[in-house]
DNA sequence: GGAACCAGCCGTCACATTTC
DNA sequence: GAAATGTGACGGCTGGTTCC
């Protein structure tokens, strides 16, 4: 859940109001009532798949694990990148931090094993300003990610090679390349996924303190309007 | 102490999407 | 259209917690 530490409640000026987010970072939520925006949670063109009602049955054969597991492909329909998303979102406002295109600067530290703390992002929206100041995850680097794993040998050129053993270790090769990028890649998506979660649950926590802040200008509006009874 | 359970992370595969 | 890249799904590993 998210708790809410209001502070100001005057009309002015943009008050401060600290959020407390499930997750347990602090966020700083500053003039939150303002225009009206579109849904955050919004994901574009994302399809809710309900994976669990495919799962598998007592009865069901062997053979259709196969069938199953194809045909739960087939239905998950691929959402837009986080980056894309995220990228969407900021476009929105102001608010939403882009996400890198490149490796923030940790992460081009020279090739070794390394223990880092991730900067603390600081999330703002069209709404206000607000920072996430709670803690980040500490992130492992233990392999460069330009320099090739061991083992893998740089590849002669295509024309010199010729016998079904050069082939054949081109193509390990090949694949260890694939691997080690798609490992790097992975790790990325993770990290990209997670910063994601993390701005929604930001914009979560301004938008029900926006909620919040609405009902009660309705109630005060609602006290001054209404025609007294004595 | 160790078995059972859970949550989180990682590597890999398969496929979708993007880039050239 | 092929190559490169991104990401969901899956299974394995590990550390923490709980129960016996």
């Amino acid at each position: 859940m998210v708790s809410v530490a209001g502070s100001g409640t005057g009309r002015g000026s943009p008050a401060v109001t600290l959020v407390q987010l499930p997750s347990g970072q602090t966020v700083h939520v500053r003039g939150v009532i303002q225009t009206p925006q579109p849904s955050v949670i919004q994901s574009p063109q994302i399809q809710t798949v309900q994976v669990a009602t495919i799962a598998e049955t007592d009865e069901s054969a062997e053979s259709e694990d196969v069938i199953d597991s194809h045909k739960r492909r087939e239905i998950l329909s691929r959402r837009p990148s986080y980056r894309k998303i995220l990228n969407e979102l900021s476009s929105d406002g102001p608010g939403v931090p882009k996400i890198e295109e490149e490796k923030s600067e940790e992460e081009r530290t020279p090739p070794h094993i390394a223990t880092m703390a991730v900067p603390t992002s600081i999330y703002q929206t069209s709404t206000g300003q607000y920072t996430a100041t709670g803690d980040m995850p500490t992130y492992q680097i233990r392999a460069p990610t330009t320099a090739l794993p061991q083992g893998v040998v740089m590849a002669a050129s295509p024309g010199s090679l010729h016998s079904p053993q050069q082939l054949a270790e081109e193509a390990t090769r090949k694949r260890e390349l694939r691997l080690m990028k798609n490992r790097e890649a992975a790790k990325e998506c993770r990290r990209r996924k997670k910063e994601y979660v993390k701005c929604l649950e930001s914009r979560v926590a301004v938008l029900e303190v926006q909620n919040k802040k609405l009902i009660e200008e309705l109630e005060t509006l609602k006290d001054i309007c209404s025609p007294k009874t004595d």
